[in-house]
DNA sequence: ATGGTAGAGTGATGCAGATCACACACCGGT
DNA sequence: ACCGGTGTGTGATCTGCATCACTCTACCAT
């Protein structure tokens, strides 16, 4: 199948082509019938905006491929971001259930693919299926736990480097090997990665070269190695 | 009825004395006595530790009277407050929902009652009663909105002083008046409020002074009177 | 009264990190 | 080869707040 974007379309990306674990994945063959009935798939390019930070809800997207990037921008114009969405992600739910405005803006990173699956739709879904509406639940008290850990670090991590070094760990669980060490793609520029720990561009940079004198990780080109999450750890002491 | 603490004992507070936005209000009636064989009721010194950061979740409580302070400590001891509830509020509802460890430790901060609702039986009980499931759904994604304003303060706003007038602010919001003025009782030491905005007691000690300076607000005992919003909003600015 | 303790006010000091101001490196377009 | 734009590295300065170190008050218990 031909797409835009250089991407080839995914057949039924709301059942999960990638994690078993996934929010609509082992659901009764009814149910998941019905979901392929209501769900509708697009593909987006880099930079497209699925939704903006306060606009009314109009439904959920279910990521099929692509990094989705999550931020809020203050009106004097300093944004945070709160998390990289990619593969299986579920964004937009707490908007939809709550029927508040989306609490974020979410921007596509890169070329990719989502479901959209309508407001009215979803919950009359829900209503149908109770299992569903229950993995919801577990779902959004998740997403919450995710926030916690967020409060945590903003709040009880003072310095930009514990901070940082909270990120590398998050992000070297991801990729983890056995020994401690772990490599992958740094696809963020200094100004993004100073937006998720809520510090400066040049503190970022600062960050990068203290931590690579110190051993602590290696850069070539655009792969990140990070030595031993243990040394990590001891950063961050919290 | 005699209680211990000078408390009277509330018969029923399960089904909301106080509020009718109540998440376990408004249910069938049949819904409503299931949930009454589930609960007990209990009551707390001030001190009472409900739960603590890390433990199993056993259950949820439902607070019927008296506040409860929410709060987590990083291991080198530093501690934030997260939230400040009070009657109508239900207690460790996302642990119990997603079988993770309570989040954070909750502290009675006068005598008050709360009823208990085992985990099991709060499952069983959401298996059976899909309305109720789905009013539980839209409790957790108000909790994650909550979350999500901590957030946004700590990770957008810099200074202390822009934390504290948005303390006030929500504070203020809780008692306001026609014109933008608001009186409260305040309960919170300088070192708790703190915590609640991430700074040091002598901090908060200055920022009362400094606030009341700017006649930002005024303190007459232990009632605090803010007399214009806007002016708070205005060192807000996000 | 007298002590003890928890909370509150306030000055002096030091430093981490924001801010400003550059220079440079890389890449894609014409 | 040339440019413009975007991302990065790094020095110099400036400042807000944490930290330390007190004192003072209010309140309770004896």
């Amino acid at each position: 199948m031909r797409a835009p974007y250089g991407l080839n379309i995914l057949d039924n990306c709301v059942t999960c082509p990638i994690r078993g674990e996934h929010l609509f994945c082992n659901v009764s063959l009814q149910a998941g019938q019905r979901l392929n009935e209501i769900k509708s798939t697009a593909v987006y390019p880099k930079g497209a905006m699925l939704f903006i930070e306060g606009q009314q809800p109009r439904g959920v997207f279910v990521l099929c491929a692509g990094k989705v990037k999550l931020s809020t921008t203050s009106r004097e114009g300093k944004t945070i971001i709160t998390k990289v969405s990619d593969a299986g992600d579920v964004l937009g739910l707490n908007a939809v259930i709550s029927n508040r405005p989306y609490e974020v803006t979410a921007e596509m990173m890169e070329p990719g693919q989502a479901n959209f699956i309508p407001r009215d739709s979803l919950l009359h879904y829900l209503k149908d299926n109770p299992e569903v509406a229950m993995r919801v639940a577990q779902q959004l008290s998740r997403n919450y736990y995710t926030a916690y850990e967020e409060i945590r670090t903003l709040g009880l991590s003072v310095s930009p480097s514990e901070k940082f070094a909270k990120l590398l760990l998050t992000w070297s669980s991801k990729n983890a090997a056995e020994d401690g060490s772990a490599q992958l793609k740094l696809t963020l520029t200094h100004e993004e990665v100073a937006e998720m720990i809520g510090t400066t561009r040049e503190t970022v940079s600062r960050l990068f070269s203290e931590f690579k004198k110190k051993q602590l990780m290696q850069l070539k080109g655009a792969t990140l190695v990070i030595r031993s999450r243990m040394a990590l750890e001891k950063i961050v002491q919290s």
